[in-house]
DNA sequence: TAAAAGCACTTTGAGATACAAAGTAAATAA
DNA sequence: TTATTTACTTTGTATCTCAAAGTGCTTTTA
């Protein structure tokens, strides 16, 4: 297999989760409502994702409060900042060599 | 959903299926072996990809023969390099978005 | 020239994945 | 106190991916 493509993680060929890692790239944090407005999944659909990325430490949750509700963020982890970057480079690659 | 990540075609989630795409553009055809080595998948599993692709008419057949033995041959259409353009500008952006 | 092997895919079936609907538990509103 | 909302989680199905086995040639071998 090319190099390139041989470099694409498995785990980033999906739309969604390229939304929630290049969200949490930018944002230091995102609760689960911004990250469902911003890749439009339902919520089944997008707890899905979020807990592939979790399971393969690409990215952390951490469940707290605001006053008695219940607050959980996600935040890109240095794995899932290494990994994502090593894709886009992989990309990156690819669309230079088409010119 | 931001619209670069909207713009991603679902299709083109596909490690194997940007491998062809990305070969395709680039040469003018291609046959079975030649996309079998160059995305290194088993003979079953890169048919149905390429019969996907066809599917969406990104991607054109050609049955022939050279001399009394068969000769398949595979080339990008139009539409399939429009699409997989479009697909990898939004890309690059997301790409750039994040510095 | 008949049987065996090779080639280039295609078909099939099982396992994995994506997805939406329904469910749950806590908080807030009525 | 009961109803509704919020923020997820669980569940079941539909879809997809994949490798193994199959097919219909052609070529080689005996």
């Amino acid at each position: 297999m090319r190099k390139e493509i041989e470099q694409l993680n498995k785990i980033f060929d999906s739309r969604i989760r390229i939304g929630i890692m290049s969200a949490l790239m930018v944002n230091e944090s995102m609760n689960f409502n911004e990250l469902k407005a911003l890749v439009d999944a339902t919520d089944g659909n997008l707890a899905t994702h979020l807990k592939t990325l979790e399971d393969n430490t690409f990215i952390k949750v951490e469940k707290g409060f605001i006053g008695r509700k219940t607050n959980t963020t996600y935040a890109i982890t240095k794995a899932g900042e290494k990994a994502f970057r090593s894709h886009l480079d992989a990309l990156e690659k690819i669309i230079k060599n088409l010119g």
